[in-house]
DNA sequence: TTGAAAGCGCTAACAG
DNA sequence: CTGTTAGCGCTTTCAA
């Protein structure tokens, strides 16, 4: 039989609504009976009932917002995915969510639906924004307003956010690196492609790729670094330039975020296959290069954990006034290839 | 507002007892009522309270068993990991599971243990066991029994299971292809090892894995097949005499269980990091032979969505007499290596 | 065949 | 400071 507050009430010899009182640290406890109820609670091991709670809190509507750049494709369906199915675990409890995109260029239009929601009365937000020192500011304005803020998928970390849900972005060049290290081959060259050493993101991934190499003994003079900056044709050319000027090259390592030039640098030189690519993010146009056989590897970030997860923490903040141990939240960094990429949720 | 039963009841004019009877399809509803609410339910698109349910459901208990073999390290963690977070959605509904695991060389446990389980009163079973005829006729009795059963790691096809939860084995040899294929190079071969060919399981990874080869046009010739029946001594021998035989062998793919003897022949041989291995699932000396570069990447099943799913499953059934569209229901296939093998669940 | 009512465990409002 | 009470939405008696 499970232990109901009732239970506790009785062997306390007080009520049940002085149990709740001292389950929720409320006031308008006598010291001497708080201590007295907490220690039953201890001993009878106490779990609360959630689904009673979550009746009895129905009328307590509660909003919560999540606040992402306009993706698509996969990012876009992942994340969204995992929007839902928190939303319907938390519907049941009066929890609301409601979803804010923004122009992925546009970072502005960010701040002022953070600044919109500041006026409103939600009770939580889940945020992707960049790391600006106005968006870090706002974060400690909510804070200090108690509207708790989860960061995603990029981190701010030096602001007063409740934790970070995401990938690990150091590791996750190591295992890029770990993939093509199998591969690599006495005097066989790399080229590494990021988007800009001045974004974290890509230097962090950069930075764990070359460790990786480091520590297997490979020297660093195997490799070719270019920037890129996100730019197809910066790409192309300097992707192109390098193949050309490098025949030992038989790896590609893709930091950044343009495969599609990287791939028709390939397809032209006549080379799409007979060198190795290992990139990130799943993205519908890299589905169909690890399908042709251009791309060979890629590995995911799990967006779905990052829609999900951000969302149930603030929930269950909500419900029990919990805050989560760990401030960093890493999810899951799969390997994805051409045979496993249909397994994606 | 969501919409209530209350709702319903009063909009089709009846009482909520009715609504509820409609709802479940219960007796002692006039046909024509019957109707008349099912339409407003539809109107409303009425979506039943879990909590309130899981409440109002609670002094009727339910037992769920699992049943599994005595596996052990990540296996046994990773499973019991997902069972214990299914009690845990599943205690608030009234519902509590009980693990039975049995010697995994004695199968006639297992049957002991569905014997008496027949005779409790359980109120479904998720199964991991042999597919043997006693096995099968068991499962089908149960089902007359109205004590619904679900397989999964290993299924038992030709029952009256539910519905299987677990990897899909084909496709399992297909990625391991798809992995080694990318690091094939002209010339060399491959070292297939497998348990036996009689069991399916391993049958199909092999056959997956050939498959994929067959599409890529690497010829049959650069295969070698050796059928080592999970036993140390046996793959030691055969592999060291395949390996001593073959100098163009660069490549092993593990079908079976002995990857220790595997590693074993490896550093004897002084091959222990030149040539690529890949093999199925993650235990801890996997885990080890990862990290010192003797193995390359182990194809993970995910335990435990394993241990989760199918409770979950039977959970959803006993409570919204609800049984699952899909009669298989195939785990994802994770990618693993020394890299991102801290990341596991 | 139906409605009314009690109660699941918890919370919150009100009364003392 | 504390106890009592009235629900939250649903299921399940029991009476009609």
């Amino acid at each position: 039989m499970k232990i109901t507050i009732k239970m506790i009430a009785e062997k306390a010899g007080v009520s049940a609504g002085t149990v709740d009182r001292v389950l929720h640290n409320r006031p308008n406890v006598k010291p001497e009976v708080r201590e007295r109820v907490e220690k039953v609670i201890q001993e009878l091991d106490y779990q609360p009932n959630k689904a009673a709670r979550a009746l009895a809190y129905r009328d307590n509507y509660k909003q919560l917002a999540i606040v992402f750049p306009s993706w698509s494709g996969y990012f876009r369906r992942d994340i969204e995915h995992g929007i839902a199915d928190a939303e319907e675990n938390l519907s049941d409890f009066g929890v609301s969510v409601q979803p804010y995109i923004y122009d992925q260029r546009n970072h502005k239009q960010c701040l002022d639906i953070l600044d919109a929601l500041q006026r409103s009365h939600v009770n939580g937000i889940a945020l992707c924004a960049e790391n600006s020192v106005l968006i870090r500011e706002k974060i400690n304005d909510l804070h200090e307003q108690h509207i708790p803020v989860v960061t995603f998928n990029s981190d701010i970390a030096d602001s007063k956010r409740i934790c970070f849900v995401g990938q690990e972005t150091l590791r996750s060049g190591r295992v890029a690196a770990e993939i093509l290290s199998k591969y690599l081959r006495d005097g066989e060259e790399t080229l590494v492609v990021l988007g800009n050493y001045e974004y974290s993101g890509h230097k962090a991934r950069v930075d764990g790729f070359l460790q990786r190499f480091d520590e297997i003994g490979v020297p660093r003079e195997r490799f070719h670094i270019i920037e890129c900056y996100n730019e197809y044709t910066i790409t192309f050319d300097k992707v192109y330039d390098a193949l050309a000027a490098n025949p030992n090259i038989r790896f590609i390592y893709m930091a950044n975020r343009s495969v599609t030039a990287c791939a028709e640098v390939l397809r032209r030189m006549g080379l799409a296959g007979k060198i190795r690519v290992v990139c990130h993010d799943v993205t519908d146009t890299i589905c169909q290069l690890l399908r042709e056989g251009v791309v060979d590897f890629t590995i995911e970030q799990d967006l779905y954990a990052q829609g999900y997860r951000p969302l149930m923490i603030l929930g269950d903040m909500l419900m029990s006034r919990r805050i989560p141990e760990r401030r960093y939240q890493y999810t899951a960094l799969n390997i994805i290839n051409a045979e496993n990429v249909e397994y994606l949720k």
